[in-house]
DNA sequence: GTTATGTGCAACCAAACGTTGCGAAAGGTG
DNA sequence: CACCTTTCGCAACGTTTGGTTGCACATAAC
């Protein structure tokens, strides 16, 4: 009924330029900044925000390597943000249905009555 | 692969009181910025702006009756942003799972590497 | 040692979410 | 009718957020 979600994970997940780079970072396994600008329509300091809030929620975690610093998908996170997007959807669609299904056995009683005149 | 998603329609969903909003409209059939913002933790004004965002996307319809103007979802709409949450999520899931296999079928590879010498 | 590359920090801008305040239109009630 | 209440719409304002540019600092490469 009430689809618990953390407003926290959402958010996160509910910039488009966040999603396409925990999208990136999946099928790349890991990057940086840097990296991750290149293939982006936004400058390095935008996506080095994005990373920062990423990590904040737990989505992303990072790990230094000299001069650079690496960041990759914590999976069991991004696989209960998903599982929240699933549950959310999932919700609506069935409530949708319940609905439609109401309106379609009205309609159906509405057709017998007028039969019975 | 794409995810094609509608970035208008996702930014409409992803705040969370647009999302409150669509929920009390489906469990009550129909409501007015005076009255949703009753159940709400923000103010009439901020509520009749967040229909405005929502009706530009064609998420919520209105109907004006005497002074008031009443909401409802657009079903059909609804039910496509509904699935393309599902999506989204869906496809992390299954790419988290295809990364997990592919962990473990190296750690197999590792430990029968090792068993050899 | 000098040059190139990757980060981090600060200032700044625009859009979005929220507020308060006020005026106008539609409904009820003496 | 006159008055009061309710509902709405608009404007001004403050704060947060996503984006930019500019610059300083640290690490690598030549």
């Amino acid at each position: 009924m009430s689809t618990a979600v953390d407003d926290d994970l959402w958010s996160a997940i509910g910039d488009p330029t966040r999603r396409r780079m925990l999208d990136l970072l999946l099928s790349e396994g890991s990057g940086t900044a840097t990296s991750l600008s290149e293939r982006l329509p936004v400058t390095r300091q935008a996506v080095a925000k994005h990373l920062a809030v990423l990590d904040r929620v737990g989505l992303v975690h990072a790990a230094t390597a000299g001069r650079e610093k690496h960041f990759r998908v914590d999976e069991t996170r991004l696989a209960r943000a998903a599982a929240q997007l699933e549950e959310v959807g999932s919700s609506w669609d069935s409530r949708l249905q319940r609905i439609k299904r109401l309106a379609e056995s009205i309609e159906k009683q509405r057709r017998e009555s007028q039969n019975e005149q």
